[in-house]
RNA sequence: GGCAGGGUAGCUCAGUUGGUCAGUAGCACCACAUUCAUAACGUGGAGGUCAUGGGUCCGAAUCCCAUCCCUGCUACCA
């Protein structure tokens, strides 16, 4: 049954250079997305990016920028993702346009008239080593790590803040009506344990004279809305709220049947699951359905930083080895909500043997077979299979790519054992059918993962008479 | 410290409510076989006292207690 899908990403923020972790929720929103899609369903994909802020403007400073023109510069970067990656959204939303500036303004507006938005005193730590302001989780015993000797300032400074301390009930209602709301299932109990415990009123607005580079906050324009605010927004701003409703109820869906799918990373989990929940709740506006929360890539067992120099950089992988092999390992080989390790070690290992050795070698050698044979092989509708429709449906992007890996493995297994290369005739023919057939549902089945690999396949074997092809993957040299 | 989740073959992991649950698992490794295929594929083999110590039970990787180790969260980090 056909129905309408709306998938988002976070946005990214622009002060660094696509990540691989973000290639991951990008590549697992993908496959999903793909999905959708060949389940006849009207997908809204949206993905972009998070431009204002702090860190931006200073940034933008640095480098001797116009805002707008370093953002812009970012933008491009992460929009050329699309093509790395081969991504299927059809939204790119960037929280500098001006549409979304209106719709964070709205949503403002709403938060505000229902009485969830006050004043109230923020009190910023200062160092006057580093001359910035400094957050407490950048402190270490309530000192700048990097000016122990010097006492941090405190710099009372009168901000707008969210009622986020009377909307904990309403959180609980939503997790209690939709027990699936979080995937995993424990990152749901950890929210709701956050949200349980006492919550406290959270500062949604920064000074204009010290922070220009934001939205500005309905009827004060002394004060710019803190990034978060805005940022948040882009989830329904990209649908077009509020001026297109239709759109909006369509895609996003309504306070009974909610509709939206988010996936975020693992330290995302409060922004997402709490406080945008509770933005919407207090907006008046229906929540996100489900959450999908991925975990995070580390590199040689360590997080990655650029002083260890264990990035990865996830343009080189699909430089070297295609963007369906980064895709294959990111989907297949890195739980999805999880954390995982990423070498070149791993990923080369995995490159020859499961996708070369694996995939690669099974397809060639049964073209070969089949070109020699002469014969031609009736396409048949195949449609994906139940297997990875389960998986897909419970995230589980690793499980179903293994399913088809094993019958990847059968078929090897079958052309040895019945040493089909040396069958002639009928016997030969009716091998044939059965293993073309079974690739031919190979390729439907890695359409979300693999989308360009499952095409090449797709050509090389619907066309009836079946041809050897060159390698898809191949050797490293 | 508190809360949550983990510690199973060299590596990555499966193991539903305790009774072929110790895995024909994948990768790596060794041997054999084989040539249709990208020197690929197949078969066989070696590898684990299921973190440690107790306990419950006819029986525990699976439940309970203790200990050790790892990870996440413990709020204003986009």
């Amino acid at each position: 049954m056909s129905k309408n899908y709306y998938l988002t990403t976070t946005s990214p923020y622009v002060n660094s250079d696509p990540h691989v972790g973000f290639a991951l929720e990008i590549i697992q929103a993908d496959a999903l997305a793909r999905y959708h899609k060949l389940m006849g369903d009207k997908v809204f994909f949206n993905t972009g990016t998070d431009e204002h802020g702090k860190k931006i403007f200073e940034k933008a400073m640095e480098s001797g920028m116009e805002p707008q023109e370093y953002c812009d510069m970012y933008a491009a970067k992460f929009g050329d993702l699309k093509k790395a990656l081969n991504l299927s959204y059809n939204s790119f939303w960037r929280s500098t346009e001006p549409k979304h500036i209106e719709a964070a303004q709205e949503m403002w507006r709403l938060v505000e008239k229902a009485g969830y938005i006050e004043k109230g005193i923020y009190n910023a730590k200062y160092c006057v080593g580093c001359e910035m302001e400094k957050q407490d989780s950048d402190l270490v015993d309530g000192k700048c790590p990097l000016h122990p000797n010097k006492d941090i300032e405190i710099i009372a400074e009168e901000n707008y803040f969210f009622k986020f301390s009377k909307l904990g009930s309403k959180l609980i209602e939503h997790y209690d009506k939709y027990p699936d709301f979080v995937v995993p299932a424990h990152r749901q109990k950890e929210i709701r344990n956050f949200v349980e415990s006492d919550l406290t009123d959270f500062s949604i607005s920064r000074l204009t004279e010290k922070m220009p580079w934001g939205v500005p906050v309905p009827g004060d324009p002394k004060h710019c809305m803190y990034v978060w605010f805005d940022a948040l927004t882009y989830y329904i701003s990209s649908l077009g709220w509020p001026d297109d409703t239709d759109k909006f109820r369509e895609f996003w869906g309504t306070t009974e049947s909610p509709n939206a799918i988010q996936v975020c990373g693992k330290d995302n989990l409060r922004q997402q699951t709490a406080m945008w929940q509770a933005m919407l709740i207090a907006a008046g506006l229906p929540p996100t359905r489900q959450i999908h929360v991925h975990g995070f890539i580390n590199s040689g067992g360590q997080k990655m930083s650029k002083s260890l120099g264990n990035v990865v950089n996830p343009l080189e992988y699909v430089e070297k080895y295609g963007t369906d092999a980064l895709r294959y390992y990111l989907l297949a080989k890195v739980a999805p909500a999880e954390d995982s390790d990423f070498t070149k070690e791993k990923f080369e290992e995995v490159y020859k043997s499961d996708l070369q050795n694996g995939l690669g070698n099974l397809v060639s050698r049964v073209a070969a077979m089949a070109e020699k044979s002469d014969s031609s092989f009736e396409a048949v509708d195949h449609t994906l299979s139940t297997e990875i429709k389960v998986a897909l449906d419970e995230y589980k992007f690793d499980v179903a790519l293994s399913d088809v890996w094993a019958r990847i493995k059968k078929a090897d297994q079958f052309v040895s054992e019945k040493r089909v290369w040396e069958l002639k005739d009928k016997e030969r023919d009716d091998a044939l059918t059965c293993l073309v057939r079974e690739i031919r549902q190979i390729a439907i089945d890695l359409t979300p993962f693999m989308p360009e690999t499952a095409e090449k396949i797709s050509k090389q074997y619907d066309s009836g008479q079946i041809s050897k092809n060159e390698p898809m993957f191949p050797r490293l040299s």
